[in-house]
DNA sequence: CTTGCGCTTGACGCTACGTCAACTTCTACG
DNA sequence: CGTAGAAGTTGACGTAGCGTCAAGCGCAAG
């Protein structure tokens, strides 16, 4: 019982997430991490929700996203919202990975120039430099539209409707595991169906193409974390699923 | 003659760059990128020079660094900081790589949990989140006192000064060359002497210990770009110096 | 002649905190 | 029991790196 009362003070709290209680303090005042009582003498107490919802808010701020939108996003509780979030995330964190990587090459290039004394074209100069388009881009992805109207469509869903969104996924994980059982093969009409509307629950909150559509099922069988989540229900589940919508994506996106 | 005589107006030079032209006239107005020429009009014209600098300055943009302090980086031109302070710029990009892999670690441990619904430690809900190391040692890596204790060197040295530093280095490799060719090994007291000289030229500007001294003499044969420049004397120059570096640093550091 | 484009120089705004300052509260110690 | 010191609190202002107007100028085209 003892375990789930924990509650940690500002300072315990900035330790452990390495940010400054000020930090905390800010995140306070701008409502995006409440604490989750306060002392008669007005000093900040934490528990794990906080400790979640902070984790939370430092990976979306190590990626530059502002205050405002992680806001948004955290405060986004419904799976798919967060499935597509974490896709995106994902290829965010490769994405900056990659950029770092050109940048090496970059300085490389210009250790040799510097050495050298060899001028380098204007075009060399700024070769692997996206720097522009990477910036608007991340937070174009991040942007308003996406979120915002993710979150109004999970908002205009109603209690009841966000329960519908919430069981259909059930039904179609478990729809993939009884196609599995019955053996019905990825290009079946059966699992062709049960894809269309996988899809079509996706689409209620992100509009993938033919391309990100299969990347997404694509993921759900290279991430561990989500595969889990549909072969807990038949082994093979989600790679029937991926496989479903290689060939329905081709043919409807 | 007409290829040297380039110059590019501050709208090509963003379009090039992918900078805004007001971050241009920014660094204008701090002094850290003056244009060329200016016109009568007061229009800004940018040459080659200009250009390279600029490339620095994101670069260096790029990994977090102030504007003030890339100003003190860019402006000092000698060899052995550019050298010092490249060695940084490679490393602290591998390391921003590294952090990327982490974060992307700790996301999927986050869906794990978000999916799960069951609780992580407070312990992991911050592994890999060095998040306050990181930042902080950054800034430490480029701080004032490097930085300026290596400026501060330079200028003390006078023009005098400066030549003869420069020379020292000609020398060291020189040495290393004629070394090689009269067949001496890395544990032989001529080439422990010329480590013990490199040690010095490279110490006159920042001052390494046993780890990041062989770590330095590793890069020289690691990395390519300044391999060249040591084995272009004579093949193997940069190994000797790095296997002589490896036997000195355990005796004297 | 004027329209419009692209540049110019101020000047103020903004984000995500850092950094005092002044004050309260809890804990430790004599 | 009194008090010092550590650690919290709430304002409030400061900072970096530009974004974003506002107002004006020079030049080429219509």
């Amino acid at each position: 019982m003892t375990t789930t009362d924990e509650t940690w003070d500002i300072a315990q709290v900035a330790r452990m997430s390495g940010i400054t209680s000020r930090t905390l303090r800010h995140y306070d005042e701008r409502g995006l991490l409440t604490p989750s009582h306060t002392g008669h003498d007005g000093r900040r107490h934490y528990s794990r929700d906080e400790l979640l919802r902070l984790q939370h808010i430092l990976v979306l701020r190590e990626l530059g996203t502002g205050l405002d939108r992680i806001a948004q996003i955290v405060d986004a509780d419904d799976p798919a919202t967060v499935t597509a979030l974490l896709r995106d995330h994902l290829s965010g964190l490769t994405a900056e990975r990659d950029r770092y990587a050109r940048l090496a090459a970059t300085v490389a290039s210009t250790i040799d120039s510097l050495e050298k004394g060899q001028p380098m074209t204007t075009d060399e100069i700024f070769y692997g430099f996206d720097h522009k388009r990477h910036e608007p881009e991340a937070r174009e992805r991040w942007g308003d539209d996406a979120v915002d109207r993710s979150n109004a469509k999970w908002e205009s869903l109603g209690k009841d409707g966000q329960q519908r969104h919430l069981d259909t996924h059930r039904e179609v994980v478990e729809a993939l595991g009884a196609a599995i059982r019955v053996g019905f093969t990825a290009d079946s009409p059966e699992v062709q169906e049960i894809v269309a509307q996988h899809y079509a629950w996706v689409s209620l909150f992100w509009t993938p193409n033919q391309e990100t559509y299969t990347g997404l099922t694509q993921m759900y069988v290279d991430d561990e974390r989500f595969r889990r989540n549909y072969d807990e229900v038949a082994p093979g589940a989600a790679a029937l699923l991926r496989d479903g919508a290689a060939i329905w994506a081709e043919a409807n996106l």
